[in-house]
DNA sequence: GCCTTATGCTCAC
DNA sequence: TGAGCCTAAGGCT
């Protein structure tokens, strides 16, 4: 269930914890068969791009993975029982052997928290990955992946130069709220922060893209970066300022209190009191305040 | 247990 | 525009 962050997240900390190391890459049961020509492989590096990840293993040997709307990395220790469920991969340095206190691989995201104030990006312990419930795992060639940043828009997390996106947005009529989760627009961003920079902008979500200020495209895109980047550390999307918080509190806030807007439909605006509205938009549901995200020229 | 929902995306019509 | 696909959790009975 990633967007951006989440992705990028992996990316570094597979990066720190297995670049460079020769792995034993197993499908167990089946669903990747193109899992023995990355076994006994050394990664490389591992790359991000929107919300899809790379995993280096030589010239056209990239493991592609997209995790979809479901799927997800398990990482830790190696595990002693065999998991349940219809894993995808696993990957392990060779020699690592399993650890007396591995802990259950079903415990899903156990073994760190981002509530504990423990949370990094620097991982440690982790000798194992599993991944299961991925839309995409596949084996890609260079030009495959060379394919795939052609057609995905400026990354915030990766330093890319926005006005591609702004040239896109400013010449539709696409409502601005399908426009920025169009990754080929912008990449990285999902239903989430797509709702919650839209609320932070005061933007209406439905006006066109060709008329929201190019000042206001930018601000957007300014604010994006350091609330995905939150998000990577802490592996939890927090957007909501410690003055609009009804508890006012700093820090990590109850979790009724890290959205604005997303998923709080039915339930007052913390800043203006109205009832949050949801509507489905392009096939996803759309979180917004009326007020403080009411229409001005449309 | 069953039903709904979910931070996504592709393909066919 | 709608169906389909992937898996898990939470709310219900």
């Amino acid at each position: 269930m990633p967007e951006g962050n989440e992705i990028h997240r992996w990316a570094e900390r597979h990066n720190t914890a297995f670049a460079g190391k020769k792995l034993r890459v197993e499908s167990p049961n089946g669903r990747f068969p193109d899992a023995t020509a990355l076994d006994n492989q050394k990664l490389e590096r591992v790359m991000a791009k929107g919300k899809h990840l790379g995993y280096v293993f030589g010239k056209d040997r990239i493991l592609h993975v997209h995790l979809g709307r479901y799927g997800d990395w398990t990482e830790g220790q190696m595990p002693l029982a065999d998991p349940k469920g219809a894993l995808r991969l696993r990957m392990w340095p060779i020699g690592a052997k399993p650890r007396k206190d591995a802990v259950t691989p079903n415990k899903r995201h156990g073994w760190y928290s981002s509530d504990d104030g423990t949370s990094s990006l620097a991982p440690t312990g982790i000798d194992w990955l599993e991944l299961r419930g991925a839309a995409a795992c596949e084996l890609w060639t260079d030009a495959e992946w060379q394919a795939l940043l052609t057609r995905l828009g400026p990354d915030g997390l990766d330093g890319d130069d926005p006005k591609p996106a702004f040239d896109r947005i400013l010449s539709a009529k696409t409502p601005i709220s399908v426009l920025l989760m169009d990754q080929s627009v912008l990449s990285g961003i999902g239903n989430i922060y797509r709702a919650e920079l839209l609320y932070r902008a005061r933007l209406d979500p439905f006006a066109e893209g060709r008329g929201v200020p190019l000042q206001t495209l930018k601000a957007i895109w300014k604010d994006s970066i350091p609330l995905l980047r939150a998000g990577m550390v802490d592996r939890r999307i927090v957007t909501t300022r410690p003055k609009d918080r009804p508890t006012k509190k700093t820090g990590q806030p109850p979790k009724e209190e890290v959205h604005y807007v997303y998923r709080r439909h039915g339930k007052p605006c913390f800043v203006c009191g109205t009832k949050i509205q949801r509507q489905e938009i392009a096939g996803r549901s759309l979180y917004w305040c009326p007020v403080c995200q009411a229409a001005t020229s449309h």
